[in-house]
This record gives structure tokens, C-alpha cells and sequence, in this order.
DNA sequence: CAGTGGTCTAGACCACGCG
DNA sequence: GCGTGGTCTAGACCACTGC
């Protein structure tokens, strides 16, 4: 036997022989594998070897696995692209922003604030908000997005907002008009961490796997917080992509290059 | 035995313990977890069946193993947060990028431009660029950061920033100096994606584990690319946050919610 | 029903790090 | 040398799906 031949563990090679027959189209998004047992037979081991394998190529998001029918390639690099240029089409859109996408809002009225949306609205914890709840389905009826808006119950309490229906115009418009004040700063946090249990339920992931998470700040000309909006994407799925411009004026001459 | 014994599978329970026992603050970060055949008698079960409760807990990132020494509780939620507020300190900076990370510049010269990189450069696939590499370290020496700029050869070519020294000062405002162009617009693209092998590697992660990826394109007033950056850091360790003037102007009158 | 993946056993031997 | 986790075996039985 070569040098590199018992170099590597057996489950290792046969996951790199998946990867590569998937690599090389010989199997293709959607194929089905052969059974544990027929792999196990082809390189002369064990089940239990050929499901090492298996658990490799499923951590790598390659496969799934679907009890009593068969482990599959997995649909990948189906990468949805959403851009958040929400603010009006005056600059830089590039209309990256799906419109076939399903819209619900699943609930409208006054909540809690959740613990780490409190710092961003800039209220106690506890404090009550009006608070919006969306979800957001691609063509297929697919989860695609999992959504929030915060706002203080000073601009929101009382009017239309706390109604679960879709608002007749953009959400930050209607509190420009509801309130007079308008929306003049923004920042916005983003995270990828694992998904709760809710999240790998809803979006149907699998364990150990990650989300992008969005949390959007929106304040007036006095750095009031008008409005704090949340988009949850499973990671693999998304681009999140922003344009902005970048402001005049002198700068400091820091050494950093980053 | 109760009703709920016997429903939820003898690893997932073992790994339900443990979790338990990490949250409750039994077993703390750094803790060795009893050796698999201590945790295999203890709950009267097969090392093989610890095993796969371990790999559970693994894929959680709430555990790490070591060959030959044991298994261990991870450090969790040990973020970092980075700013990216990179040009001057005229408005919203707060600060969050801190200064203790070392900056090595590991590369400097012309290379043909990756992939991913030409359609943000606007330059056909193959051309040859100014590309710089850096890569930041904090206080303990670990690698936080991987980073790249791409600098179109008409631009950078030939300058000192084809040289392996940090520049004097910031980036951009060297590009600004040399070409008397300046920095107007720029479009930030996110994603969360699976490590590369060579990420695993430099970043030490595990299988599997993900990285947050920033690819930052700035522009002139008339839309010509002056820089492309990228950075990479590990999902875990990072949140990436942007602040930005919303532009004024008249809106559509969209029925979007989000 | 047959075929699939999911769970589990009771071992074996190896590779690694430490004393 | 010893204890650790890593690899592997050759089965067993169960749970799920589709026919």
C-alpha cells in the first residue's frame, strides 16, 4: 500500500469520495445515495464506518438525510439575495429585493421589549413597545425570513401600527407621517450564531447550524430612536447587502489600515 | 419508567445532562467533562453511545475535545465586536474598535483578482491587482481577523502600497493622497458561510463552524471602484456593525412592510 | 411487506499527551 | 506506563416510508 493510503481514517476517505463524486456532477443536487449498507459493501467496512462518513458530509451541509427513504444531495449554493436599501429608490438600489416574496404579519399590538432589542429602542428592560411580527415566504412557500419591528408606544401606541394588517406604505413612512419626525440615522448589527430550537423548527435546519441576524436602528435628527427592526435569514441562504454613502470631512490620520 | 423515559433517545438524554449541567453552572468553562467510559457507567450505557451524545454537544459548540487529554467546556460567548467605521471619526463612531489587535501585513504585491472579488473590482476575471493581506491578532496572540484589499493597478500600481509595510495612514485616505480621487460611495456585502479548510486551520475551528464574511466596495463620485477590502472572522467571535446617514428625498409609496 | 436510516451494544486496537 | 479520546467491527433491533 502507497504512503498516503492508511494515512487517513477510513470514514474520512469515503466522505471525500462523496464530496468529490459531488464536486464532479457525477452526483447532483437532489440524487440519492446509495444505502449505508451498499457504501459499506463498495469500501469493504462496516455500517457504522459509512455513517461516520455520512455525519461528516451532513456537519458540511452537503447531504441530508431523510429516515426510512434515503440520504440525498442537498440543494446548495441557493443563495437568496436581499438588499436593504429600504430608505427609497434615490440612491444605489439595485433592486435586489425579491418582490415575490410572501408577506405576514403574524402579529401586530404592545409586548415586552425582548432583552437584547431593549439597548438598541434605548428603554428599560420590560418596558412595553409596540411590536410587529413578520414572516416572509419565497415562491414555494419556503420560511425565508423571520421579522420584527420595535416601536416606542409614544410614536406607535394607539394608531394603526398596533393592527395586524400590512401597512398601506413603507413602515418608516408611515411613521414619518404619523409622527412629523423623520428618519435621519440608521445602524445596524449583524450576528451569525447557531439557530435556536424555535429557529431550526421553523426554518427547518439542522442542528448546529447558523442564522444571520439582522438588528436595524433607525433615529431622528436629535439621535432619538424612532424605530428598531430584526431579520432573522438561515445563513446559508442569504446576502445581506447595504449601499451607502460615505460623509465628507477631515479625517484621522491613524495609522491603521484596517 | 415514565412516559417521557423512554421517548427521547439514550444520547440525546445524556447530552441533555450535560447541557444541563453546563448551564447550570456545575460544569464551567474550561472544566474537564468525566472521561466517556466514567459518563457510559455512570448512565449505564456503551461508550459508542456517549460518543454520539458527545458529537451532539460538539456540533452545539458547548464542548471541545482533546486526543489523549479529555473533553473540555468551551469558552462561549466570548464576542468581540468590530466596528467598521472606517472613514474618520465625523459621525457615529463608538469607538468598538479596539486598538490592542496586532496588524500584519502578509502580503503586498500584484496578483491576479479571486473570484468572488472581480464583479465588486469591476475588472474581467484573471486581471492582475494591487492586493494587500493582513491578518489581526489580539492581545493573547490568537488570530481574529483575515483581511484583504484589491486595489485596481491603475490606481496602486507602482506606489508604496505595492510594498509589506503598514502604510502611515489610513488606507484610504493613501489612495485619496495618490490619485486626488476621493472615497463617495461604498456597498457593504455580508454573508455567513462554512469555514474553508484553510480557515479551520488558521482560525482553529472546528468542522463544520462558520465564518462571517464582509466584502466592502468603495467608489468616486462617478461610480469608478477605488478599493475592494474583505474581511473574514469567525462567526462566534463577531458583530459587525455600520452606521450611516438615510438619505432624504421623495420615496415610493411602496405596500412593503420590511 | 421490504428497504431505508436511527439507535445501541460490547467489545477491539490505535494515537496522543503526560508523568 | 497509563488514561485519554479516535477509529472500527459485526452484528442487533427499532422507526419510518412507500408499495
Amino acid at each position: 500500500m502507497s504512503d498516503t493510503g492508511p494515512r487517513l481514517p477510513k470514514y474520512h476517505r469515503i466522505a471525500d469520495a462523496v464530496r468529490d463524486d459531488i464536486r464532479a456532477g457525477v452526483l447532483k443536487a437532489g440524487d440519492r445515495l446509495p444505502a449505508e449498507t451498499s457504501i459499506a459493501s463498495t469500501h469493504s467496512t462496516s455500517v457504522p464506518t459509512v455513517r461516520q462518513a455520512m455525519s461528516v458530509l451532513r456537519a458540511e451541509g452537503l447531504i441530508e438525510s431523510r429516515h426510512g427513504i434515503g440520504t440525498f444531495v442537498r440543494d446548495s449554493h441557493r443563495m437568496q439575495r436581499r438588499s436593504r436599501n429600504r430608505y427609497g429608490e434615490a440612491r444605489g438600489r439595485d433592486g435586489l429585493l425579491n418582490n415575490t416574496f410572501r408577506h405576514e404579519i403574524t402579529f401586530a399590538g404592545t409586548q415586552p421589549v425582548p432583552e437584547h432589542i431593549a439597548d438598541c429602542l434605548d428603554v428599560p428592560a420590560g418596558t412595553t413597545v409596540v411590536t410587529r411580527r413578520r414572516s416572509l415566504f419565497d415562491e414555494d412557500n419556503r420560511l425565508v425570513e423571520l421579522g420584527a419591528s420595535y416601536l416606542p408606544r409614544e410614536i406607535a401606541g394607539g394608531t394603526f401600527l398596533e393592527e395586524r394588517a400590512v401597512v398601506p406604505k413603507a413602515l418608516f413612512r408611515c411613521v414619518e407621517d404619523l409622527t412629523g419626525r423623520r428618519y435621519t440615522d440608521a445602524r445596524d448589527q449583524v450576528t451569525a450564531r447557531r439557530a435556536t430550537d424555535a429557529e431550526v423548527d421553523r426554518f427547518g435546519l439542522s442542528l448546529g447550524s447558523y442564522v444571520l441576524h439582522l438588528i436595524h436602528t433607525a433615529t431622528d435628527e436629535n439621535g432619538a430612536v424612532l424605530e428598531v427592526s430584526e431579520s432573522i435569514w438561515p445563513a446559508d441562504n442569504v446576502i445581506f447587502v447595504d449601499h451607502y454613502p460615505i460623509p465628507a470631512g477631515p479625517t484621522g490620520e491613524t495609522g491603521s489600515e484596517v
